[in-house]
RNA sequence: UGUCGGAUAGCUCAGCGGGAGAGCACCCGGUUGAUAACCGGGAGGUCACGCGUUCAAAUCGCGUUCCGACGACCA
């Protein structure tokens, strides 16, 4: 035989499973196929009776395409969902829509026009969302994420939509929900409330002004201060960054435990506080004398002029003034809280001088259609004229804005309907007390969610429910024309509003009247208010949740886990948990989970500007959606999260490896059929039991690494198995004895049960990250089958084995000793020694542990060397000698070895591969590896 | 301005009181029977900075800087 016919006679690896993934091409084509085989729904089948886990998916919002962050919040979804199926859990996951609210219903006045008719508006909407959605879903798809694609939840469902008023008639019934005048955060260009969950932060560019308050009664000053005359007209001095609530004013607030100084200066007497005296003449660049000081106290009551109109506003006092500035606060009821509190001890005029369009009302004085963003101006000129500017000057400063618009929103008193945190609810607690102990119910991951919520709830206001909308769930009750006390049946007409929506949707109750309901039209009116959106996702646990086995999903409450950005401990997570305090006083989900936001390599904020947006459609259709996967999977998301091309191209690399070692791993066991073929451990080489040990090891952990929702640890550690166990040892010694021995011999066939327990196992563990590619093996494992690696579990895939723990001890050495060998066999190498290992041989001096460690592998050792020759000698150190072999090289195996030529009819090849080549005889013999 | 979180190799991340690590990238070499793959070796970090506690600190404490989240600054 010529030396090359020997290759023929080897057992090479053969799969169709391609090295490289293609992945952006071919996955398409895999959603497809789950698509039509229903994988969905079969896995629902496979997993019924099993102990349930849900995930309720907070719904996005159904307007613009998916970005980053809407992957990375799908994709850790899927993963926990993934995870706990293959955990022994049924996991359904069911995608939701939030579907109503400003937004949309501003999109389409921007198309349309804003003065619709409001059921046509309503049309606009829903068409619109139903668009939105159908492309969001399109791309979340995309992304390999399972769910029940064809029912999915949408908050605009005309069932949704009943039974969210049902939850908000529940609210009603605990006496949370309250009709009240005060100021909330006003958009003039949603020209609606805002909740505080729609409020932001932002800098902005004020005029801060100082301006005098004339006090009408000289002689009460003078007694006030104990002084005997002030000559010239005094002035209290207030400081405000919002000239447009000045029409508003009607008071001067002091604190009355402050100290203030009557200061004599050249535009007159100047009440300030005593401490801000010095520092307010600096700023208005004025010299002055303090005449006399008073407790703040001591000026309650005393009347001022304001300074455009004609009406005199007094002094009065509030804990609410801090040290800063000048001391003193104009104070307007109508545009601040603790303006709003003050007025009503004092029971000042709560006179509301802005209309829903951010206008001066026509009664307002010199003002009348300014809107208040233009009234700076006007209104400097005539404290200007007046002479009671004192000081103007720019200011930047953080101040609230519009979530949507980004504009600066306003405070403006107006009647709405709230949810008291304060009221006593469900068992004579507040609705406060319930969501404190809710929170201690939770379990949080990362743990300092607890605190964040925690500080949020205690901190937040009531929640400003109604809106002045179209496109919203309505607040269907009738009020009293006179009294606006609701209507006596509440309750029964409620739950009639819910059957009426039902079956027409939120436009049934807009279009019904009073009547339609029984109830007396010239008596009672029909509300025409809608619920703040908040409250629409805030009550799925309820709407969708509880909605068991009525609809198309059976579904548990109160949810396993809700799962969502951070963003969401003052949104969703919030809304939720009032929501579910307020009607059942739980929480309605047991744990919460966040992830960070998506920022680029340099950690800053994504944004069209920088141009460091990376659309996730854009890397499905170049590297594949898989790789979007992995990133999210290797990432730690409790902080930020990074991404960039850079970033994305190692994420590459290192799919690569994993994908290769599958490769590796099914191209030879391509023969193996484990019907026929798997052997017992108890039968295979110890170094087969070896690696079976540290694949358990590694599945334990990545499997309690996927119960703590850690994935970023299960990429690193499948990673490293891949990589250091596998490719760098289990695998590179076994190439040998798969190659080189017969193909259904006992060797070899240990080595594939070895590696099909291992392939198994590898599957299961990455297919909730890279679900694309273990799907794929799956099927290359399982041609033409209806099969799918959701359909089983990781529960029971391998066998345990007594000895483990010594055995991983053991070979923990060995390989550290391996190490040092390679070490030496590479100094040889570089020398120019030998080429590949096999043509080494060496001689290990080791102490006596280390040498009977050694031995006990026997002739097998010098295949875990990977040498042609490997010999142990006792001694002090361990040290170890490389030389290159005298011996020919075996044609067929290619190891180096002095009986190559020593049987006739082979004459270029050893002596295992001759036993190995004869089909009567048994083949080599091997123990230990 | 407050609270919380983070800062370890080019990248993603471990380590959390006693040797500074892994994978990928990089350099060198081997192999050509995992081959647009695989194996080996190597280089690369004053573990943000400073001060403390300790026999010993990346690891504990305090402070500083930077980044981020969330509050507040609404009058």
């Amino acid at each position: 035989m010529a030396d090359t016919d020997y290759k023929s006679t080897l057992n090479l690896p053969d799969t169709p499973f391609p090295m490289r993934g293609d992945l952006a091409k071919r996955e398409p084509a895999w959603i497809a196929q789950w698509r039509e085989r229903k994988l969905y729904e079969r896995i629902r089948q496979h997993s019924a009776g099993r102990p349930k886990f849900i995930l309720h998916d907070g719904p996005p919002y159904a307007n613009n395409d998916i970005h980053v962050g809407h992957a990375v919040n799908k994709i850790l979804k899927d993963i926990v969902v993934k995870s706990k199926t293959l955990a022994g859990f049924d996991a359904p996951y069911v995608p939701g829509w939030d579907c109503h609210g400003l937004p949309i219903e501003h999109m389409i006045e921007k198309k349309h026009g804003r003065n619709l008719e409001p059921n046509k508006a309503r049309q606009l909407c829903r068409d619109y969302a139903s668009e939105q959605i159908e492309r969001q879903k399109a791309d979340f798809q995309r992304l390999g994420i399972l769910g029940d694609w064809d029912n999915p939840y949408k908050t605009m469902n005309f069932q949704t939509e009943a039974d969210e008023i049902r939850a908000l008639g529940k609210v009603w019934k605990q006496g949370l929900l309250y009709r009240g005048l005060k100021p909330v955060n006003w958009c003039i260009d949603c020209h609606s409330a805002l909740a505080e969950a729609e409020v932001e932060y932002e800098d902005k560019n004020s005029t801060a002004i100082d301006v005098g308050y004339r006090v009408v009664d000289a002689v009460a000053l003078t007694r006030i201060f104990a002084v005997a005359d002030t000559r010239t007209p005094a002035f209290a001095v207030i400081w405000t960054t919002t000239p447009w609530t000045l029409p508003g004013s009607q008071a001067v607030s002091v604190h009355p435990e402050f100290t203030y100084a009557l200061v004599d200066t050249p535009r007159g007497c100047l009440i300030l506080a005593a401490d801000l005296v010095e520092a307010c003449l600096k700023r208005y660049e004025l010299t002055g004398t303090v005449l006399a000081t008073a407790p703040g106290k001591a000026l309650d009551r005393l009347a001022l002029q304001h300074p455009f109109y004609s009406r005199q506003v007094p002094i009065i006092c509030g804990d609410h003034v801090t040290a800063e500035a000048t001391g003193l606060v104009h104070t307007a009821p109508a545009h601040g809280a603790e303006d709003f509190d003050a007025g009503k001890a004092y029971d000042l005029p709560l006179d509301q001088p802005v209309g829903d369009d951010g206008r001066y009302i026509s009664s307002v004085e010199l003002f009348a259609g300014v809107n208040v963003r233009d009234a700076d101006k006007p209104i400097l000129a005539l404290l200007e004229q007046n002479g009671v500017l004192i000081k103007s000057a720019p200011l930047r400063h953080s101040y609230p804005h519009c979530w949507r618009h980004k504009t600066p929103i306003i405070f403006r008193a107006t009647t709405q309907w709230f949810i008291g945190m304060d009221r006593k609810g469900i068992g004579a607690k507040t609705l406060r007390e319930s969501a404190r102990q809710a929170i201690a119910d939770t379990t949080f991951y990362p743990s300092w969610g607890r605190a964040r919520l925690s500080a949020m709830i205690e901190g937040r206001p009531d929640w400003t429910l109604s809106r002045q909308r179209n496109w919203g769930v309505p607040l269907t009750f009738f009020l009293h024309k006179e009294t606006n006390e609701p209507h006596p049946d509440t309750e029964a007409l409620v739950e009639a509003a819910a059957r009426k929506v039902e079956q027409g949707g939120i436009e049934a109750w807009f279009a019904a009247g009073a009547e339609d309901f029984g109830v007396d039209g010239s008596v009672y009116r029909k509300l025409t208010d809608t619920v703040d959106v908040w409250f629409d996702s805030g009550t799925t646990h309820f709407s969708v949740l509880r909605r068991l086995a009525n609809g198309h999903h059976e579904q548990g409450h109160p949810a396993d886990l809700y799962l969502e950005g951070s963003d969401q401990h003052r949104g969703w997570f919030q809304s939720s948990l009032l929501t579910g305090c307020a009607m059942d006083g739980r929480a309605p989900y047991k744990a919460l989970l966040t992830h960070g936001f998506t920022v680029d390599g340099q950690g800053r904020k994504m944004s069209k500007s920088l141009g460091n947006v990376i659309a996730p459609q854009k890397v499905s259709d170049t590297l594949g959606a898989e790789i979007i996967r992995l990133w999210v999977g290797s990432t730690d998301y409790s902080g930020e999260l990074s991404i960039s091309d850079e970033i994305l191209k190692r994420v590459v690399e290192s799919y690569r490896r994993i994908r290769n070692t599958l490769r590796f791993l099914l191209a030879n066991t391509a023969d193996f059929d484990p019907a026929k073929d798997l052997l017992p451990p108890d039968q295979w080489l110890e170094i087969d039991r070896y690696a079976l040990a540290m694949t358990r090891q590694m599945a334990d952990a990545c499997q309690a690494d996927y119960e703590r929702f850690e994935f970023h640890f299960v990429s690193q550690k499948l990673q490293a198995f891949c990589s250091e166990d596998l490719g760098g040892f289990y695998l590179d010694i076994l190439k040998d004895r798969l190659y080189t021995c017969g193909k259904s011999s006992k060797p070899r066939r240990a080595a594939q049960s070895a590696l099909h327990h291992i392939t198994q196992v590898l599957l299961r563990l990455m297919a909730p990250i890279l679900s694309f590619t273990a799907e794929e093996a799956w099927a290359t494992l399982h041609p033409g089958a209806e099969e799918s690696i959701f359909f089983h579990t990781w529960t029971d895939v391998l066998p345990a084995q007594p000895d483990e723990s010594a055995m991983c001890a053991k070979w923990s050495r060995i390989r550290e000793i391996r190490a040092a060998i390679q070490k030496r066999l590479e100094a040889l190498r570089t020398a120019g020694g030998i080429g590949s290992s096999l043509q080494g041989e060496v001689i290990i001096t080791a102490n006596q542990a280390d040498a009977a460690l050694l031995r006990s592998l026997g002739a097998d050792l010098r295949f875990v060397t990977i040498t042609s020759s490997a010999t142990v000698k006792e001694g002090a150190t361990l040290e170890v000698e490389a030389v290159a072999s005298a011996h020919p090289k075996c044609a067929r195996c290619w190891h180096y070895r002095a009986d190559v030529g020593s049987h006739a009819e082979h004459p270029h090849i050893c002596g295992r591969c001759v036993d190995n080549l004869d089909p009567a005889g048994a083949g080599e013999s091997r123990q230990h590896a």
